[in-house]
RNA sequence: GUGGCCGUAGCUCAGUUGGUAGAGCCCCUGAUUGUGGUUCAGGUUGUCGCGGGUUCGAGUCCCGUCGGUCGCCCCA
């Protein structure tokens, strides 16, 4: 502040200890993933902006980091990946058998005004399987959207997933009569009707020639109005996960380019804004490769952000992360020196034991007794190795217990060290 | 794009009816315990967001501006 430089409004900094939940959040997702059989992806954070214009229908998105660079392109940080994997998909997959299960963690950007759960730059999970339109397909996803919840320590009255089917609408559309921006007029309705006063809905729907009763039958028969939506949720419960599900129809994403099934993750409190969504998008790979290539999908989202205060909020998810927090120790072994004699030796040994693969850390200068067995527990390291006046004789000092054995710094010593690391004696949770 | 609240040391904040700045925490040093989370002592940093105005004098009042935060719109 008083040294001038800040982050641009909705960026961040991430020191060491911010570090720590974003790596546990990657750590967890890509884990997940792997469970349910994920290839990792990446593509490029700058696109053309076309990817985008064309994406969206020739609608101009206004979020956009967009400008031009040095050689006049016009160009913009990417506000999603879905765009991005849609080309590559489309270019790379004779190459993979279908279905494809890709998963990708990367940032995005979007200049909004920043407030509670929302920034200009963030971390997205992207998961998506492509070139398989069944219900078995979103029933895999939505599987994969609920573990990952279930992974970072959300139980079911945590959180719930809400499943609807754009189709549902559609089908309703036509038997209507209704047009196509009728329909979109119908979906911003139905959308917000939880929000809107119930007069209001009826007047708005008035305008399109329809009244709320309309509307009820289907909210109040979701298993009827989609046998899809019925089949996705009879393999969720099969699996036992029906306990994360809820039918609402009115879910209906925004209006970019779902096709199908849609489905947000909510918290159960509903104090925060959706937490992740996704849904299905037939037809996106044909529209950007301008029907060239046909490949059907499904696709799931979830940001750092509001899953961050999700589980500030949310008890056992946050203990969850305390206790992957008490684990994340910054090295194995401190090395005390409490002769500068010995120093050299110290030094050799370090190099020895990194060698082999164990995290050492040691002072850099001459420092006191106490502060050396300070900063080797800061450092969350189960053993401090002491190198003193009886070298080659050493001291192994369990942190944890406060307690030492003698060891000696011949041959055996790194194997010795080795073993130990692997098989703790004694509890080293506090 | 729009509205409310806020902007004082690295962090959390206090600053009484306007008189040229404080506490706690953190960090660092020292002492003590000569192998650690104690205690004690000491120390660093502020153009009080920025600009202008009122005043003999403003952190304290007024205007503007920038920034932060929360909500609305939007949310791929």
């Amino acid at each position: 502040m008083a040294s001038g430089f800040q982050t641009l409004p909705g960026f961040r900094d991430f020191a060491p200890s911010d570090c720590l939940l974003r790596n546990y959040l990657f750590e967890t997702w890509r884990s997940v993933a792997r469970r349910y059989g994920f290839s990792e992806y990446e593509t490029p954070l700058l696109e053309p902006t076309d990817l985008y214009l064309k994406k969206s229908g020739d609608e101009l998105p206004t979020q956009l980091f967009r400008f031009p660079d040095q050689g006049e392109r016009d160009v913009t940080l990417r506000p999603e990946v879905t765009a991005s994997l849609a080309r590559l998909a489309a270019a790379e997959q004779r190459n993979y058998p279908k279905p494809l299960k890709w998963f990708e963690i990367g940032q995005c950007f979007r200049y909004e005004k920043p407030q509670k759960g929302r920034t200009r730059e963030f971390y997205q999970f992207n998961t998506d399987i492509l070139g398989d339109d069944s219900p078995a397909a979103d029933a895999e996803l939505i599987a994969l959207a609920i573990d990952t919840m279930r992974a970072l320590g959300f139980g079911p009255a945590d959180f719930q997933v809400r499943l609807s089917d754009r189709q549902v609408w559609q089908a309703f559309a036509e038997q209507k009569g209704l047009d196509e921006s009728q329909l979109a007029t119908l979906l911003a309705i139905i959308d917000k009707k939880d929000k809107v006063p119930e007069e209001k809905t009826a007047t708005a729907l008035a305008e399109i020639s329809l009244v709320p009763s309309d509307l009820s039958d289907l909210f109040e028969n979701p298993d009827n109005a989609s046998p899809r939506l019925t089949e996705v949720l009879t393999n969720l419960e099969t699996r036992g996960l029906g306990d994360y599900l809820t039918v609402d129809l009115s879910i209906v994403r925004g209006l970019a380019y779902y096709t199908g099934i849609v489905f947000e993750v909510f918290d159960t409190s509903r104090s925060l804004r959706a937490v992740a969504g996704g849904g299905r998008y037939d037809t996106l790979v044909s529209t950007l490769t301008d029907g060239k290539t046909d490949l059907p999908a499904i696709g799931f989202a979830i940001g750092d952000v509001v899953i961050g205060h999700f589980i500030e909020e949310t008890t056992p998810a946050k203990l969850q992360f305390e206790q992957w927090k008490q684990n994340q120790a910054t090295c194995d072994l401190y090395l005390v020196i409490d002769n500068e004699d010995l120093r050299p030796d110290a030094l050799k040994l370090a190099q020895q034991l990194r060698d082999a693969g164990i995290r050492i850390d040691f002072p850099l200068t001459k420092t006191k007794f106490d502060k050396q067995l300070k900063a080797a527990s800061a450092t969350r390291a189960p053993y401090a190795l002491i190198l003193g006046q009886d070298f080659p004789e050493l001291k192994l000092r369990h942190l944890s217990t406060r307690s030492n054995e003698t060891i000696r710094a011949n041959a055996d010593l790194i194997s010795t060290i080795q073993s130990k690391l692997e098989n703790p004696e004694g509890g080293l949770l506090a």
